[in-house]
RNA sequence: GCAGGAGUAGCGAAGUGGUCAAACGCGUGAGACUCAAAAUCUCAUGGCUCAGUGCCUUCAGAGGUUCGAAUCCUCUCUCCUGCACCA
């Protein structure tokens, strides 16, 4: 198949000259256009991976040509549970595993044509990279940013580990589907990312992101402003923490979290038994689906403790609940029924009071005869001094007179949650600590901390059972010590390698500053709606902490923000094995070529949407550049016309804006709109490589050969991208152009309700008549009719039915005989 | 429940106030080429009508704003995605 051996070929001249490697050239403007490294599966790249790549690429591409500095690198993000799985269930090493794949990687990714600068390459699994994840987890350390508390975690009693979220499936272990998932506390490492959460929220402001990508994070980071109320239990103080402190007066009890580590403070002797037999109960809180969440009843038991209101003194029961998180706010809330469903839910099943405290306009509020609690506004009732407030107004007063009394403050409350770093499991970055009897905590001094390789996979973390690695000694007073063996969060991996490119090899520092600021930050990063909330928050975390520690001179991460659209299967399911309705991206290759599998991927729809696979759509594809190759290969040169000028320039000009928006799906239409019309029209050199080069960055390979088909011996891929000489779009002639079509179209039309005709006499208005002059030739090959072409006053003129005088401004009339 | 997105001709998909019966691709039909087929090329493709440039009905549904709406507003329905009882 030809374009596999012109692939292959460009493939070739690409890795022997390195032409896609770049330096940091201080007189050029660079451009660091970024995909999301992948994670390198054993299966190779799926479809996903070649259109998010093939995006990237373009791009790069796009850029070198309008002459920037371009930085596009790649590498892998090389740690992670699969290589994990992979390993337990094939017996392979992880390491083996992940080098098999990344090899396979990168033998598919080069085939695709991706433009990408191989030196930089990196990989998170090789301890010359995770090291500098030590070394920052270090620096976190020491600014504070890093500790250690005690955490709920999901906890598999089979497996003896802790899980991830994604690990629990309904409830149950996703190895052990019996076996119910518990929460258990344990000390684990978190990252302080709440410290700044301000920032990650009025940072985005000034993000070229997609707005919904935005907002999704503000909703993530989730900032509200409320007020912390102390209320007296067993003599202890305890702040809650509320956004509605204009319903103090209406609490009737306390709920505090089934999860809450301070739980068994409050429940008496009296009441150990039932709470007891409520936790059982709910022992299983973890991710559930969405309608066993929805169906959930809310669910409880009395502690027997009271707690004081410190606005009335009144006593108030307080109650554990299933339906109080831990972990937002004081994970303890005073439940108002009268005013929220989930109170009323609650007060409702257990038969506690409800108390109205601000009066509904239109609903009659007795507490006897309510259904549901009332959430609107109103003014106060049975709030002391309070009354006759508008509950707006009423949270202030409220808050000033708290605060003055020394009994609360205001306060704000983020959903963020401080970032749980630990992992019980082998295939991450190890953290660089040791554990000594006499000094504590204390922190590695020699990095890296690598990954033994002899650990038994199976059951609980692997890297507990490395014996000899565990057992070390401590640098600080050298005695007995061991060794931290829960490894990172590989998020932490992905959190700071888009810096680590700029100088990758770098064995002394973790990048050299200078290099790190000239290409920094992204100017375009690509990848997933998938990564908004998690991936995005952190590399801007990590981001804003390392310039904190006065290595970055930027704020942000990433400039722009492109969201790509997902490729399901045909049937518009997700792509699955199971599903059977995978398509593996190299088997496209090698059916079509790369170059037309880019440009299908590209042509479906619009990038940002959702599409379904359909192969048709790459069929059409690989007619066209059929079409464009066979064109180019017997291509006779001939002068062009203002018409084509046009044509050209106004193309170049749309095509240019839709490639730097991402409309490449728009951009595509109308490169092969330029090609019918060159084809039918004829084109010189120069028009003809400025189509080519267009048709470049979707499709590079095919250009690189017909670019050295026209005689040139340069890399097109360094060519100048075109500019368009504005003052040859001509729209006149473009109408012009159109008025020919609908003239066409027009005999067309007739011909098909008279009947097949030789002729066609033509009588346009005098002042048009140049228009039409020199279209009898393109008539003849739409209409296989011969055409005159008369002005309406000609004298000469054959008009035996006398059809001129229909003739009007733009629509010449006609008679076929 | 909250947040975000979508619903356009046989299908995919552009289009966000007039130039819209609506780009482009696919599919389908007709024709050319050919012994024939494939490929390629040309035309057609909402309905009706006609030696034409006219009429009618359309852009999930119902209302509304406007001289004028696929496009703006309101309500409703359906589908997708993310989050999860956030006090």
């Amino acid at each position: 198949m030809k374009f596999r051996e012109i692939e292959k070929k460009w493939q070739k001249k690409w890795e022997e000259k390195k032409i896609f490697e770049v330096k940091e050239n201080p007189k050029k403007k660079k451009f660091y256009v970024l995909d999301m490294f992948p994670y390198p599966s054993g299966a190779g790249l799926h479809m996903g991976h070649a259109f998010v790549f093939s995006l990237g690429d373009i791009f790069a591409r796009f850029k070198r040509m309008q002459g920037f500095n371009v930085l596009y690198p790649i590498g892998y993000d090389a740690l992670g549970l699969p290589a994990e799985n992979a390993a337990i269930k094939a017996g392979t090493h992880p390491k083996d595993y992940t080098k098999n794949s990344i090899k396979n990687f990168m033998r598919q990714q080069k085939a695709m044509g991706w433009s990408y600068d191989w030196s930089r390459m990196i990989n998170s699994s090789d301890p010359e990279y995770y090291k500098w994840d030590q070394w920052i987890f270090l620096k976190m350390l020491e600014k504070g940013i890093a500790y250690r508390k005690k955490a709920p975690v999901n906890w598999c009693s089979k497996c003896e580990t802790v899980l991830a979220n994604e690990q629990v499936v309904n409830g149950k272990c996703w190895r052990h589907e019996d076996t119910d998932v518990e929460i258990r506390h344990l000390e684990q490492w978190f990252f302080r990312i709440t410290d700044y959460a301000d920032e990650l929220i009025n940072g985005l402001d000034k993000l070229g992101w997609p707005e919904n990508a935005k907002k999704l994070q503000r909703n993530w980071i989730g900032k509200s402003h409320g007020t912390e109320i102390d209320f007296e239990i067993n003599g202890k103080n305890w702040p809650i923490f509320t956004t509605r402190p204009d319903t103090i007066f209406g609490v009737t009890f306390m709920v505090i979290s089934a999860q809450h580590s301070r739980l068994m403070e409050l429940v008496t002797k009296e009441q150990k038994k039932e709470v007891d037999k409520f936790l059982k109960k709910i022992k299983t809180v973890s991710k559930k689906s969405m309608k066993e969440v929805e169906e959930l009843e809310k669910e409880g038991a009395f502690t027997g403790s009271y707690a004081v209101n410190p606005m009335n003194g009144n006593k108030i029961p307080i109650y554990t609940g299933n339906f109080v998180l831990a972990d937002y706010g004081s994970g303890m809330i005073m439940a108002v029924p009268g005013h929220d469903q989930r109170d009323f839910e609650f007060a409702d099943k257990y038969e506690i009071p409800v108390k109205v405290v601000i009066q509904s306009k239109e609903a009659d509020l007795s507490p006897e005869r309510m259904t549901e609690a009332y959430t609107g506004t109103g003014k106060l009732v049975n709030s002391g001094n309070f009354d006759g407030l508008s509950n707006e107004e009423a949270k202030e007063h409220i808050s000033i007179y708290l605060k003055e009394k020394k009994l609360g403050r205001k306060v704000v409350n983020y959903k963020l949650r401080d970032w749980l770093i630990s992992r019980q499991r082998y295939w991450g970055t190890p953290i660089p600590v040791i554990y000594c009897d006499k000094c504590g905590i204390v922190p590695e001094k020699e990095l890296p901390v690598k990954l033994p390789e002899k650990v038994k996979f199976g059951k609980g973390n692997p890297l507990a059972t490395a014996e000899n690695w565990i057992k070390t000694k401590c640098p600080r007073c050298g005695g007995k010590g061991r060794r931290e063996t829960d490894t990172m969060d590989t998020f932490a991996n992905s959190s700071w390698y888009y810096l680590r490119y700029t100088d990758s090899k770098n064995d002394k520092k973790i990048f050299d500053v200078k290099k790190t600021n000239y290409w920094c930050p992204i100017d375009q990063y690509i990848g997933g709606p998938e990564h908004i909330t998690m991936h995005l928050i952190y590399i801007r975390f990590y981001t804003k902490f390392l310039r904190d520690l006065g290595l970055l001179k930027f704020d942000e991460p990433a400039l722009r923000y492109f969201t790509q659209g997902i490729v399901h299967g045909s049937d518009g399911e997700k792509m699955s094995k199971s599903k059977g309705n995978v398509i593996e991206p190299f088997d496209m290759i090698n059916k079509y070529g790369a170059d037309t599998l880019r440009l299908a991927l590209v042509s479906f729809a619009s990038p940002d949407k959702d599409t379904n696979w359909d192969e048709k759509i790459v069929m059409g594809s690989y007619k066209f550049l059929n079409k464009v190759f066979d064109f180019f290969s017997e291509i006779k040169f001939s002068k062009p016309d203002r018409k084509t000028e046009s044509k050209l320039n106004r193309i170049i000009k749309e095509l240019t804006d839709d490639v730097e928006d991402f409309r490449h799906n728009l951009a595509v239409i109308k490169i092969r709109q330029l090609f019918d019309f060159l084809a039918d029209n004829g084109a010189d050199k120069k028009i003809a490589e400025s189509f080519l080069k267009m048709l470049h960055i979707y499709c590079p390979y095919l250009t690189e050969e017909l670019w050295g088909k026209l005689g040139n011996k340069t890399f097109i891929s360094f060519e100048k991208w075109p500019v368009a000489d504005e003052k040859k779009i001509d729209k006149k002639l473009e109408e012009q152009e159109k008025a020919v079509e609908n003239l066409i179209s027009d005999i067309n039309n007739v011909l098909k309700i008279v009947g097949s005709k030789n002729k066609v006499f033509i009588y346009t208005l005098p002042n048009e008549k140049q228009f039409y002059s020199g279209s009898a030739i393109l008539i003849k090959k739409k209409t296989n009719l011969d055409a005159e072409i008369y002005a309406v006053n000609d004298k000469e003129k054959y008009d035996p039915e006398n059809k001129s005088k229909k003739a009007k401004p733009g629509k010449p009339a006609i008679f076929l005989k």
